[in-house]
DNA sequence: TTGAAAGCGCTAACAT
DNA sequence: ATGTTAGCGCTTTCAA
């Protein structure tokens, strides 16, 4: 590995004008400029970030905090950072959570804070006041994605809204008897998601003049086989089974449709399902949907985290508080309700 | 943050007993330990990450290379490797290449040599010759994971015994025509993996005497999309239909049964359906599969770099090639063929 | 615009 | 078993 004193010599200048030529900070002729990048090009020199970060504070490294890997939304979000990390020439360095309880607090109180990030993205994590602090202490920005952090940025979709939105393209068709599949208070406990889309559900019904029906509510876990389940108990109810389900997530409501299929109920002549999410499968399986954008939103956290991290000299930075879209998409799973 | 000077005032001992208590390495008396660990635990304490890195040569952070993050094998992998490092105390940064191709140079030619891993780690991707020098110049482990990568140690199950298997099972149960899903030669590009599944698919018919029909293999792309489709042409022949599906990957094997209720037939009834993985879904899904243990894989992986990373003390080393474990699971998609 | 030189915070000889 | 000290390879004042 060539170091920046031998790129030094063969550009002939100082170690000093190679660290600001390429670093960027600082000013360099143009002469120089190209006979450095020339040089560096030739050795194959890269700089040691180890020796960059000590020096100068900054690492370019993100940490991403993930409770899991193996779900649609989460691998999601990671690939977006990752994308928008990488464009930018930071590394992500990955914390899953997923183990034991205790990864969470080794996490926590030694893996983030020996200064290996600058920054960190917790995803669908409710974070404590304790964790948020040692964040802070250590003057590392932190934005959250997909779960509200108390006194954080915080990138989600509004859930009451696209719940809404769900819901009430059901009313709009028709429906009046209309379940829905949230999460059971286990989910509830790190993000408050499930709770919000019930609220936005609840809110569409009212507004049409539908009194929310408890025994239209099955809890479930946010998996296919979850909603599997709670559907086959709603759609079995021998009276005032509803004409449409909407579920709080795609693989809840792809375990609809599977349920009634198996029930032998025909979608959506039968029965109206949709969901949220626009997970992978749901083209496929032609799930109606409130779509959201997990990349986007992995890209927008790093965005926000690079203007605290490097601030444009330019100009205003961009609103505090980003809408996140959301759309609504519709498929073949959800039609008028059966006369 | 508390520095190492800190430590060593407070404990009364001098910095690299500070150092040498720490992180394990030389002879501390157990009281000095106990002091600076005290010390250190009172102040907060932890290492700076880089210029330990500095001073050492080591990192204590591992590269991992993936080419998907959304695909449950890829997850599975990620998730036992990040477990097993953060067990150690090892960091993990991830590198996902599904963006535009260009991102594979960058990594290779600039993160990956900016001295901020240890080795690396590259889950189901085939490095070029230039990829590993680069590698290896630097000193840099490397172990594959799920592809063969020439001249590295790789693990992997063996595809061709895994193909097998699954195929003897369904002759075992009488079945004499038996189609194959398998990848399309874009696959095969990567990583032979659909080559060997095909080659232990054949050769398990050969030894029971039947002649492999390509007109009873279909190529599709890893996907429950895919295996739907490749599916419905295999099952929709008018003449001589397949009373058994083999196919390559769990999640083409669930689109198969999925395609298969929609012809009407009914799974193991009128057509039996073996895949490989152990999918999460597959058991919901009640396919026999023979389970691979991707976890593991990760987990297994860690090991073998932390062997050339921090030799053991005491004696020999693992066995220079492990063989991966697979497991025959049944579950109900497979039964005798129809009379 | 450039160079000299002082660290960044730790580890590893080496010496004791 | 422990302390002293010279770096690790850069970045960043400061001075020119």
């Amino acid at each position: 590995m060539a170091g920046i004193e031998e790129v030094a010599k063969l550009a002939g200048v100082s170690t000093a004008t190679v660290s600001r030529a390429l670093s960027g900070r600082g000013h360099v002729s143009p002469g120089s400029k190209a006979k450095v990048q020339d040089a560096a090009a030739r050795l194959g020199y890269v700089v040691s970030s180890n020796a960059s970060s000590l020096a100068s504070g900054r690492t370019r490294n993100i940490g991403v905090v993930v409770p899991f890997l193996n779900r649609w939304f989460f691998s999601s979000v990671l690939e977006g950072a990752q994308q928008a990390l990488l464009r930018r020439g930071y590394d992500l360095t990955l914390y899953n959570l997923s183990g034991d309880g205790q990864e969470r607090s080794s996490v926590f109180e030694h893996f983030l804070l020996r200064q290996r990030v600058d920054a960190v993205i917790a995803v669908s994590l409710e974070l404590t006041e304790h964790e948020v602090a040692r964040l802070h202490e250590l003057g590392k920005p932190l934005v959250g994605v997909g779960g509200p952090i108390p006194g954080v940025r915080t990138l989600t979709i509004d859930d009451v809204a696209v719940a809404r939105l769900a819901t009430e393209h059901l009313i709009g068709l028709g429906h009046r008897r209309i379940a829905h599949i949230g999460g059971d208070l286990e989910f509830d406990v790190d993000f408050h998601l499930p709770t919000n889309r019930r609220l936005g559900y609840e809110g569409a019904l009212r507004d049409a003049g539908i009194e929310p029906d408890p025994r239209l509510f099955a809890p479930a876990d946010f998996t296919i086989r979850g909603g599997y389940h709670a559907t086959k108990q709603l759609l079995g109810a021998p009276h005032d089974r509803p004409t449409a389900i909407f579920a709080a997530s795609d693989e809840m409501a792809i375990g609809s449709i599977l349920a009634a299929r198996d029930l032998g109920l025909v979608v959506p002549r039968d029965v109206s399902i949709v969901g949220i999410d626009d997970h992978d499968l749901s083209d496929f399986f032609g799930l109606t949907t409130v779509a959201q954008f997990p990349r986007l939103q992995g890209e927008q956290a790093v965005d926000i985290l690079m203007e605290a991290l490097e601030p444009p000299a330019d100009a205003a930075s961009a609103p505090a508080a980003t809408q996140l879209p959301h759309e609504l998409r519709v498929r073949s799973s959800t039609a008028r309700p059966p006369e």
